[in-house]
DNA sequence: GGCGCTAACTTATCGTGGTTAACATATCGA
DNA sequence: TCGATATGTTAACCACGATAAGTTAGCGCC
């Protein structure tokens, strides 16, 4: 069996229309999502997995993607898409901070969900510079800077370019999912309530970090709160 | 050449002594790290090209190591010695909060700088039970346990165990390193700083989100925060 | 109807990689 | 000295990503 076996010779897929080539496009993206969502595993979306899923052979794969990564690139991209779709909704006049932590949660409950689409789209390499500011420009990215606008015009940070407390925000928000998918058997308690804690904790902090300024040290911190009343 | 080539027929490796197999078990380990930190890919950690460095055949490496999984985690185990032994330092007398984000900080350098060790380390399934607490166990992380024992006893954190605080502090750490490695053109500014501003962010949002009560809302703190006067 | 163009595939093949089975040999205790 | 065995090597299998070259079906056109 050392030679590929055809894809099923009984029922001999009908090619498909000359203008419609896209078809497979479509369908190989469902294949490869669909292989990563019922194995789990990122190695079991191989090429030819993919083809014979579709049930076409290997080299057609590439007439539609360049190479593995553009396929796999083409699924993360697809996902970021859904994640999008899903931080938009929220009930109006939510108030901000809530707003932003909801949405923090909802991001980690996302990739806990489809853990190797995760995986693959935070942790792939993808070091070109073409695609610089890819992540910048998803939706969900978009949802966060809103909603971080939101906090700033409420006082709860600092007023200015919402991006670098979006990344920090991010960060936090990457680092818990990212480690309750590789790790999940260290003893995190309830998923959601980390998720919720650490995404409170650092939004918290980041205000009161803005509060304190900039160049606050911890011993400045630690000071401060030691004169807070009691409570 | 589809044949792999000898190791090199002029200088024919001397067979280790009887006893002393395991003086090849040492070198495949250190051959991993410097093909890792090298070319810094981590594809380019090849069981041949381990092999081949070794000055040795490939089927070798199986009498030292079970399989490429096995080795990687011993690259990845051994990586994890080194940090502890960086996170141990530290002036006496140096307050808990400045020493426990002095740690945080080196932890992301650390990853900094072997980034292809780091992402292995971090980002491998590694689901295995028994290897359940091998984090847990590290000398880096007894470090992190050690010293927020010292901030909960100057009232920093409430007193208790540790590990969930320690768990969150690792997270945002992680979140920020692991990002920064794989997402390097976004803009984070200069890394130190963004590194230092996240660790402060979380441990002041933690000390924060205690001294509220854990079940303080978002609005909770909003209300709070405003409540505070102008610095 | 038939003829050619070409999009949409397949077949065959290459090189690399992980892994295993079978074989070889140096070392060491008895 | 001699056999047992630790310490390797040779040869091979199979899956994978990728490419080159061949094939076929749909479509416009006369």
């Amino acid at each position: 069996m050392t030679a590929h076996p055809p894809p099923n010779p009984s029922s001999p897929r009908r090619r498909a229309r000359r203008g419609s080539g896209e078809q497979l496009h479509g369908k190989i993206l469902d294949a490869a999502k669909q292989l990563l969502a019922e194995t789990g595993r990122a190695e079991a979306m191989s090429i030819r997995a993919v083809a014979d899923v579709v049930g076409v052979t290997s080299p057609s794969i590439y007439l539609h993607f360049a190479d593995k990564d553009s396929l796999v690139q083409a699924v993360v991209a697809d996902l970021f898409g859904e994640l999008g779709e899903r931080l938009g909704g929220g009930t109006p006049g939510e108030p901000p901070l809530d707003k932003l932590c909801r949405q923090g949660t909802a991001y980690i409950m996302f990739a806990l969900e489809s853990p190797e689409h995760y995986r693959l789209a935070t942790m792939s390499a993808s070091t070109e510079i073409g695609k610089v500011d890819l992540v910048l420009q998803t939706t969900a990215f978009a949802h966060f800077h809103q909603t971080i606008t939101e906090c700033m015009d409420a006082g709860i940070f600092a007023k200015g370019d919402p991006t670098p407390v979006a990344l920090d925000l991010w960060a936090a928000a990457h680092g818990i999912a990212s480690l309750l998918i590789a790790k999940p058997y260290l003893p995190w308690g309830d998923v959601t309530e980390a998720a919720d804690r650490v995404m409170r904790a650092t939004a918290m902090g980041l205000s009161i970090s803005e509060y304190l300024g900039a160049d606050a040290t911890p011993a400045d911190f630690v000071g401060w709160r030691a004169s807070l009343p009691p409570r």
